[in-house]
DNA sequence: GTGAAAGCGCTAACAG
DNA sequence: CTGTTAGCGCTTTCAC
């Protein structure tokens, strides 16, 4: 119904198809009465700019992607993903941007989507969930022109632009809260393993229980990929090792070595004490409400845009973090639910510094 | 790095530009010495054409659109949502396609996406997952040019193309199973109540009901909205008018509704038995295993990416319907565990008939 | 404040 | 099989 072109509304109004092209553009060198006239026909017209052509010109396509590489396991199976794209989709719509999404399945799927992520004309920025390793993707997305957003913290971080949580601190504190409760036996089940994010969660760990002068049973460490079931997996082979208490690096996990341990017999908190790592929404509503790290999902999707977008304007700038803070919500799988802390605002800063002042 | 063009490279390897676009277009129309040398070139300088200018010039984007309405309520916290956002972006992938993903939150979203999706020259066609009632979007994008692939049945069916599972058998199947094994007091937890799904699924529960001869008692039937926390809700509304068995619309409000009856201290299945709707995996990997109707949640995806697509190059036809299959697998949730029937296949058709042959 | 003109980088007939 | 020639529909200096 509508095959009209800006020549086509620029005749109607009687002016010319740069006026119109400033109108559609808001740009402030128009005259009040034309701008009207003109918006008056692009309403009843129901005109809409051709967005090729538009890219084409302005070489801006006002379209941002996300990444989700393949090494990232079981991206939509947590519920982590959702969140975060949730976030990421929504700060696209208040910026007019639009939003690619790229799942990138195997191996297969990595050959025929870097092409199209590499294209000129295609994207404006690129946030890139990190993954598993700095795999090729990864370098080739960061040697290419277009600005590049990571998720998380990538392995090499020389010059990437990055946005993170603060892992270290935030497991830090979920495990110095269990040893303040005086649990003995206290032992945790790893995302994967070769992901930064669980290297910094277990980090955190180790740093609170050297700090408190305890010493590690490997025993008690056992691998997990941040899934469901491989937290039940991972429980079933600590129980033998008696642990009383558990942090897991999801909350996913936390759920399916609580199920493990309830198989078992054993009560929660009473015999196996839990803090988890997300804060998800069934964290709250679970039967033994979950003791967790609370990830500001959503708010990072946001910021992760916002620091996209001014990259897009300003040109890439040197490497440029962010680091959001994670903040201990106390429940009941703990087995001390008692003083709720507020949830800390995350702390926006540049440059070299790696951590946000606590 | 790159900035070069077509020309640059035809310039690079002595032939014309029109020579070049069909090499990187896969047209037979090439000497294969000629096309070995532009691919060689193409290769070292890693040249990739730009997506706007091939856009504006051919008038295929190679994008398509998912579109979740706002009416959808909750739509990243049900994993359905995820589920077939992975089919979709597979089958992208696998056609070379680029998904973009349209989130409308609310009301001023709605507004914004609205007109981007109208463009021209955005995308090559759309798929809109059909909320709890044909608002203005819907209406705005049938009467559109775009090719515009429905997911789930819409309300106003007139001519437009849709593809759906076949709800009302499903649910009548499942109704009739909770019949068949002696409930005598069956109770049903509806989705959002204004949503085709629910309603279809109703009409499916009331056909099993009358088909046995019984009577339903109005007071067994609650509304929910496809959340955990809405099955948790009604199943406390529900409780104290004694349902021996529950049908819930959908997984997650199934296990909503186990909580509040475990909360309560009643056994399942014994005391009250449950069919759900959806089959996510965690539907089998709850302590107590989930009787549910199983929904072909990826594959629906990528069906729905094949027709839009079929769409999009034959150019849209008149109404065409999918409508896909979807079987009751017993577990241990319903008190009947024995017999787990095969999967049927989904059925493809075209024209005016509305449901698969059995 | 408004218009004219020159592209943006590619595809797609049409010749040959 | 290859080259020539028009555009695709818009943005953006540059004049006036």
């Amino acid at each position: 119904m509508n095959d009209l072109k800006l020549e086509d509304i620029a005749k109607l109004a009687g002016v010319s198809r740069s006026t119109v092209s400033r109108v559609v553009n808001a740009s402030p060198n128009v005259g009040a009465a034309t701008r009207k006239r003109v918006e008056k026909i692009i309403q009843t017209t129901g005109y809409h700019p051709n967005a090729a052509a538009r890219s084409l010109a302005s070489q801006r396509t006002n379209m941002i992607g996300l990444v989700i590489p393949r090494t990232t396991s079981a991206f939509f199976t947590d519920p982590y993903f959702p969140h975060l794209t949730q976030g990421v989709a929504f700060a696209c719509n208040n910026h007019h941007m639009t939003l690619s999404l790229f799942l990138v399945g195997n191996q297969e799927d990595e050959n025929e989507i870097t092409p199209r992520l590499l294209r000129r004309g295609m994207l404006d920025g690129i946030l890139l969930q990190s993954g598993n390793s700095d795999d090729m993707l990864f370098r080739r997305l960061i040697s290419s022109h277009v600005p590049l957003l990571v998720l998380g913290r990538p392995f090499e971080e020389k010059s990437v632009n990055y946005i993170d949580v603060d892992n270290i601190l935030a497991a830090k504190n979920a495990t110095s809260h269990l040893i303040r409760l005086g649990y003995q036996r206290i032992g945790m089940i790893t995302g994967a393993i070769r992901s930064t994010t669980s290297i910094d969660r277990q980090a955190g760990f180790k740093q609170a229980m050297a700090e408190a002068g305890k010493t590690i049973d490997p025993s008690l460490i056992v691998e997990g990929d941040f899934s469901e079931n491989s937290g039940y997996v991972a429980m079933k082979k600590l129980l033998p090792f008696r642990p009383d208490a558990i942090f897991a690096q999801s909350d996913v996990m936390a759920i399916g070595a609580m199920r493990a341990v309830q198989e078992a017999g054993l009560q929660i908190p009473k015999d196996v004490a839990f803090v988890g790592f997300d804060d998800l929404p069934v964290a709250s509503t679970l039967p033994i409400k979950l003791t967790t790290v609370h990830q500001p999902i959503t708010h990072f999707g946001i910021k992760a845009v916002d620091l996209l977008i001014d990259m897009i304007e300003k040109g890439t700038k040197p490497a440029k973090r962010m680091i959001l803070d994670a903040e201990l919500i106390i429940r009941d799988s703990c087995g001390g639910n008692s003083n709720n802390r507020p949830i800390v605002q995350g702390v926006e800063f540049e440059g070299s510094a790696l951590k946000a002042p606590a």
